[in-house]
DNA sequence: CATGAATGAGTTTTCATTCAT
DNA sequence: AATGAATGAAAACTCATTCAT
């Protein structure tokens, strides 16, 4: 019983955390916030979390293992882009491919948690992972597909890297309270960026 | 003798305020940070700036100042989507010059005034009017451009939304330390967005 | 017990903000001598109020509003003096009633909150309502009463705003310890000034 | 000249500070505003005086030498009330003969430093020796003159202490920018407390 | 298991005073 | 003689964290 009941309170804390946490972003919300929203004390918060690093964390963690090990999947399966390996297919269909793929991935994660997705993908710094893969994606989309003619290589990568944190940017404001409307909206706002790279001669 | 070391002292703490600001942005930067870059004490620093927000606005004021007025020039000039009067082209070409514009705008700023532009660019509260500017050029395009079709029209305005914010996102990560490179990037960068609306069927 | 101990506190902190108000008066006492006094750290202060202001008021507000409510109702159920409406008895004994009645009521607040209450007679501007009345019944008290010719009519202003301020100052020093004793002199003080308006040719 | 020059920047100081202390009073008024309004730096204030006190002191020292000394005189001549003796006449005449007087004196005092003494009276700290004085006369006055009965001495002593406090209080009232109706208000003024210890029976 | 009391280091800001030049 | 740059201690207030009970 003393399991049951700690569960319970674990819970209602991460309850409230979420939702000061969607609401405020992480700097501006307090333990005393989070203690105050699950009806308890700052000092209780403390037996179930050893800090607010943790109580974050422990919200972000399963979506953000999910995007983790979803990026693995496609990369082992589908391309293998980092470094210099690219055996991705070339034609415009098998890009639109990956990011439907993508898309409904991200929707799916969105489905499962949403509060703790949004909480991820407005936080920066846990999504390195992730940010990185969409700028290898973007960076063999730009080498195999692109008409862009860049003076040097550091410019096409930091046009990639600068993409990606565009692409990722974006993704944060495609979450609907409707949830199969927010996949059919991340499909056509990913697969958009495919006509970016089809362009002649800017 | 007097002024000259005045004015040295006001450089340094911009000097060491801008620093600062750019590595850790507005909030995470405190009085105690730039006074400690700067060589002083807290209080030395109230004897030149009023506050942390005249600071901040000093530093950030020039290159907003350029880039509203950019923005209203354009607006009155070439283009007036606000609300639901839509003078725009509709030719591709007629797009890419208006991004060719901002883009050379965006690097005219950056070649004059870099740190600050990137300050500016990194603090989302300062720049509502660049961003709504954006979110509306960005809905009109979509309107009569576009060949992607929208479930309801809510979707679409988020879609544009999330598109907008997405190109903000990305301008930031423009930044190069050769000048010319960066105004070459922001225009291959905001142009290539011509070709997201030009995609048959997602 | 918990509340209990929240209540010790937060008396101790009162208690401790009394003495050192009665003491040094508002400007000059800082959370870090109510914190000292009070035996905690100033952060811990914030636990039971939300600012300076808010312990100030706190001890200050049951005086107030009683002293405040008292001069309502003795403006609404005897004098109207306010503005041109002078309904006031001319007799010495009418005024001595109602300075007797006032005396009375201070006493009486005084006897409920004795540190409270001097510490809101110290403060001048919490007291404005108490002095604006205090003014009118005197410049009632000059028109009707005082065979005193005054040069010029903003000089009988003069004289009716200083001699309020006067009456006003020194009910403060008329506390005593012991309250029946201290009820005696407000009257006696009180009533002392309506000789001051039958005196002949100064 | 060096001499000259000095003593002007002396005066310049002065007349700055006295400004800002009529303005704002002395907690209120800072080095930085005293400087500013004798177009100087803080620093220099420091070579012409040791410390804010200092300026503040030299502001009100010479009324206050006035005050003291009129004080001294008024009772040697005519009045020796301090501890036991009391040599003062009893009839009204008398008393107002002497309350007309240090109208006169405070007039006097006023007329030649109008600001110093304005703010000399609004510095309650500084006239212990005034407000020792009143409080004697009020007291010889209360034992000789009136027929209000105390229940103790010290009840009366704190009456007298009050009512003291009060006629203190509304002097820095009865400054006007004329100097001859400023004379006229403090004799009606002080002239009026005679009445006070003229009533039968409270 | 939970409370809530308490701490201490942090924030921005103000100001009398000192001191090199 | 004067400047003005700089200091340091103080103010009100916030907050993650600890701890006795």
């Amino acid at each position: 019983m003393a399991q049951v009941l700690k569960e319970t309170v674990r819970r209602d804390i991460l309850e409230s955390a979420k939702e000061e946490l969607l609401i405020k972003g992480i700097k501006e919300t307090s333990m005393r916030d989070i203690a105050k929203g699950a009806k308890m004390t700052v000092g209780n918060l403390y037996r179930y979390f050893s800090s607010k690093e943790d109580i974050i964390f422990t919200i972000i963690r399963r979506p953000l293992v999910m995007l983790n090990s979803a990026i693995e999947d496609l990369t082992n399966a589908r391309v293998s882009f980092t470094k210099e390996v690219l055996t991705i297919g070339k034609s415009d269909e098998d890009i639109r491919a990956i990011l439907r793929e993508i898309a409904n991935l991200l929707a799916e994660i969105y489905a499962r948690y949403p509060q703790e997705m949004q909480i991820l993908m407005r936080d920066t710094s846990s999504n390195e992972r992730f940010k990185d893969w969409l700028t290898g994606l973007i960076a063999v989309l730009l080498k195999e597909n692109s008409n862009i003619i860049f003076s040097s290589d550091d410019v096409r990568d930091t046009y990639a890297y600068a993409m990606a944190m565009s692409v990722f940017a974006g993704i944060k404001e495609c979450f609907l309270d409707d949830k199969e409307k927010t996949r059919e909206l991340l499909v056509d706002y990913l697969v958009s960026f495919v006509g970016l790279l089809k362009v002649e001669g800017n």
